[in-house]
DNA sequence: CCATTGGGTTTATTGAGATAAACCTCTTGT
DNA sequence: ACAAGAGGTTTATCTCAATAAACCCAATGG
């Protein structure tokens, strides 16, 4: 498996802690239950393979993320247009658009991003 | 299952068929066989499966599709930001973008893009 | 005639992601 | 002394995507 690729639960779960890390396990026991609705040993068999896999790391009770969200989102953005998009961002963003049109300021933002991205 | 979800193989498999209809049943047994490595049943089941949601047609031994590539691109697109990226698209672009520069083409490219899109 | 080929369907098998039941150990409050 | 809770692991179930084996029938050319 590659370094970064998150399942669907898995990133959901992974939301958890990022948004809450520091966090201690058994308090994210109850956050999963409550948001994901997930049971004690769900949690714990997601969280385990995770900390394997250099995901996440579980130490003395205390979770804390390896890989920050920044980075799987990356990985994931690279992946999907990797796969269905041949490597071409442009081909992305036109399927994205595809009809439907922007407003000015997201335009905007989307161009200052860009931008920014820009070697000169 | 939501109209347009195709899932790995599937795209893979509906991508002959985008390049190459209207095409022949066999014929594409044969080509699913060389691209994909296939036998001719996985190449069938597959059809039928696509043809029952009504991505595909096979009719007489003619394949087409009924769901057209552009389409299949921007629901896939749509639903990678909806899912890793809050439904936001200048946060896929970020962290896409994240660190590594594009050339000025590019950059002029996708602003391009995006005047396109923008509603005067 | 009957072997071959075209054009399929029916029924399995496999593998993995998602989820959890059951169990274990240690500590702590009463 | 013991129930309860914290902090887990082991093992299993279920679903479904991916792939294919085995079979079926009609047409056809030698």
């Amino acid at each position: 498996m590659e370094p970064y690729k998150l399942f669907d639960a898995e990133y959901k779960f992974t939301c958890l802690i990022w948004d809450n890390e520091p966090i201690n396990s058994t308090d994210l026991v109850k956050l999963s239950q409550a948001v994901l609705g997930w049971k004690k040993s769900t949690t714990y068999t997601v969280l385990r393979k995770l900390c394997k896999r250099g995901i996440l790391k579980n130490e003395e009770a205390t979770v804390t993320s390896i890989v920050k969200k920044e980075d799987a989102q990356k990985y994931e953005s690279q992946m999907v247009v990797e796969k269905s998009f041949n490597g071409s961002l442009p081909q992305f963003l036109t399927a994205f658009l595809g009809g439907k049109g922007i407003s000015n300021e997201e335009a905007e933002e989307l161009k200052r991003i860009i931008e920014e991205a820009t070697k000169s």
